[in-house]
This record gives C-alpha cells, sequence and structure tokens, in this order.
DNA sequence: GAGTTTATTGAATAAAAATTCAACGAATTT
DNA sequence: AAATTCGTTGAATTTTTATTCAATAAACTC
C-alpha cells in the first residue's frame, strides 16, 4: 500500500509540475527536462511514470474534463449571480489554489490550436457553452440578460474568462477584476 | 526592379501563409514544411527567403507592432463610442481583410507564453493597455464609465477581446459579437 | 537475509524538425 | 550568346528533443 500511495504522490507531483510549466511557458516550450529538473527527478524517471509527454497532457486533460460541471446551477439562484459568484470563486482559486485555475486555463488553451490533436478532442468533447447558454437562456426570460443569440453570447463569456485568466496566469502581479464587470457583458 | 518587386510579392506570400497557418494551428505546431507546401514552394527556398523560422515569427511581430496605433482617440468621440466603433471594425476585418484580424490575434498570443522569447519581447515591447487605460479614465470622468483602476480594466477588456478574436481564430462560422457587449464591461 | 520486484539515474539512441547544400534551370547583363 | 547572377529543388545534414536502456540502489516478500 505504502508503496503504491508512494508511486500515486509522485505521479500527481509530476502531473502539478506539468500543469504549472504547461500554462506559463506552454506545452511546446516545456521540454521533458524542464518538467523533470522542476519535479524534480531524472528525466528517465518520468518515463517510468508517464508513456510520453503527450500522455502526460492527455492525462492532465482528461482530469480537466472530469472536475467541470461546477458552472452547473444550484437550486434556484438568479443566473447572474449564479454567474457572478462562480466567476468570484475562480479567481480567488488563481491565489490560494493555483491548481485549480491553472487546469482552467490549461483547458481553454488546449481546446483551441496548437496542442496534440488527440488532446484537443479530449477537451473539446465537454460542453461549456451549452450548459451556460441554458443559464443565459433563463436570464433572458427574467429580463435580466440582454437579448441575442444565448449561444453566442455563452461563447463569448467564456473566450472573455479564458482571455482573462491566461492574463493572470502570465503576470502573477495582476489583480483579479471584479466578476460583476464580466458578467455585466450579458447585462 | 521587376526581380526585387517579384522577390518582395515572394515574401510577402510567404508571411501571409506563416501568419495564417502560426494562428490557425499554432506556432509550434505549423512546421516548415508545411508554410512552404502552402505557399506553395521547397522548403529549402524558404530559407533563401528568411533566415530561420524564428526569423520569419519576429518580422511578422514587428509588422504587427508598427501597424498599431489605430485604437488612438481621434479628436472627441466619447470613449465608448471610440471603443465599440473600433471593435466593429476590428470585428468585420475577420471576414473581409483576415490577415489584419490574424495579426492581431498573433500580436495577442506572442505577448503571452510559449513563444520563443525574443518573438515575445518585440511584442511586449508596444503598450496597448495604457493607450486604452487613458480613454477609460476619459470615460470615467464623464460618468459613462464605472469606477475601478483604469489599467486593469483596460487589461480585462483587452484580455477578452482577445480571447473572443482566438476563438473566432479557430471557428471561422463563429459571428462576430456585438461591440457592445464587450464595451458594457466597462460601464 | 536471499531473492524478487520496484525506483532511480544518466548516458545512448531514436525521432522529428530545422537548416544547409550541391546542382540545375531561368533570367539578366554585357 | 557567353557569362553571371538569381531562383529553385529535394535530398543530406545538423540540431533539438523525446524516448529507451543497461546498470545500480532501495524496498519489499518469503
Amino acid at each position: 500500500m505504502t508503496r503504491k500511495e508512494q508511486k500515486e504522490e509522485k505521479r500527481k507531483a509530476i502531473l502539478m509540475t506539468a500543469l504549472t510549466l504547461f500554462v506559463e511557458r506552454g506545452y511546446h516550450e516545456t521540454k521533458i527536462t524542464d518538467i523533470a529538473e522542476a519535479v524534480p527527478m531524472s528525466t528517465g524517471l518520468l518515463f517510468h511514470y508517464f508513456e510520453s509527454k503527450e500522455e502526460l497532457l492527455k492525462e492532465l486533460v482528461t482530469m480537466g474534463a472530469q472536475g467541470t460541471g461546477s458552472a452547473r446551477p444550484t437550486g434556484d439562484v438568479p443566473p447572474d449571480v449564479h454567474l457572478t459568484g462562480f466567476l468570484g470563486q475562480l479567481f480567488s482559486y488563481a491565489k490560494e489554489q493555483p491548481w485549480v485555475f491553472y487546469m482552467f486555463v490549461l483547458m481553454g488553451q488546449v481546446r483551441r490550436a496548437g496542442m496534440p490533436e488527440e488532446a484537443r478532442q479530449i477537451a473539446a468533447s465537454i460542453d461549456t457553452f451549452g450548459m451556460t447558454a441554458e443559464l443565459i437562456k433563463a436570464g433572458q426570460k427574467k429580463g435580466i440578460f440582454h437579448k441575442g443569440d444565448v449561444l453566442l453570447m455563452s461563447k463569448c463569456f467564456w473566450a472573455s474568462v479564458q482571455g482573462i485568466m491566461e492574463e493572470m496566469a502570465m503576470d502573477k502581479d495582476m489583480k483579479a477584476p471584479s466578476p460583476e464587470w464580466i458578467v455585466s457583458m450579458l447585462k
């Protein structure tokens, strides 16, 4: 047991190190030796834990895909309040639990171009937009949000969030914006 | 003369092809052979026109850095109208003059991590935020924009725009959002 | 504690991609 | 039209980076 736990620990350490480097420097600019050095361990040992660099990325993206769903509306909170609250939590993670924050950033980056195709597909398989689109539709019905194509509004909302989070990931000193600013894009 | 013009034409063709591929697939996922094939020309010839792949990127970024300044306020248009108009134009470029649009996307991407450091520095040297911050400050004075750290607001504004443009670059069928949505982030 | 499995290393190898180059055809000059 | 320069190619080379591997140490099983 201790042996297996040890292994899991180390796997996790590698994953977190890779996540950090992938987000801070980019997947392609992060060399396998950079990850090994940062963990730290020998490069050879890294392949004892993960088949390949791409496999490492795919495992991260799979984790990220599972951890999604927290944006789902709970109960009867008004849509704008729900989104505002969600963003507030997300932004506060940037300081407290960077890996949650980084995972979000990574997922967004992988979903776009510039990464190995297989990883992209995993990230693309989860539907963030649809979920938020529902929420926006509800908000429109209540007269809280302005009119417009809900899917487009959802995409813009998340694209903005992604853009801001990438900026925050790059510049550690940047303060988080007020969630209201972003939500007001929908009002 | 015809000879030199010919050369300039070809250089431009390479630059535009590279710009497209860099934005659509990402710098690192674009192989030098992909560019050559797309132009089309042999891989060897490409090095007759550009020293290296990185040099090619740097030339693009330098071009992009020079073409900046259109966001500068002209005359006495209200800040919100100015920004709305600017975005409207930018988004319409996405269809009409994709390379202008792509250049914007590339500049943003290069400024962030994941690209060769030298290129990053060129992109980082131009100050987009400061210019918009002035505009926002003016808007605040007039009571058009809400209170808040103008630099942060400026960063968030551009981060949102960048995020949305990257989304549009990836998904050609995506409609452009209404510029008002984004500007309302500041109101 | 002998034997087996697992962790670890760093140098050797393989794979992928950028870059060079010798050769040739086309244009330009004289 | 001979000589020279420039454009062009694609295969060979170099460089970079991922991946393997033989050897060793440590942990665990019996």
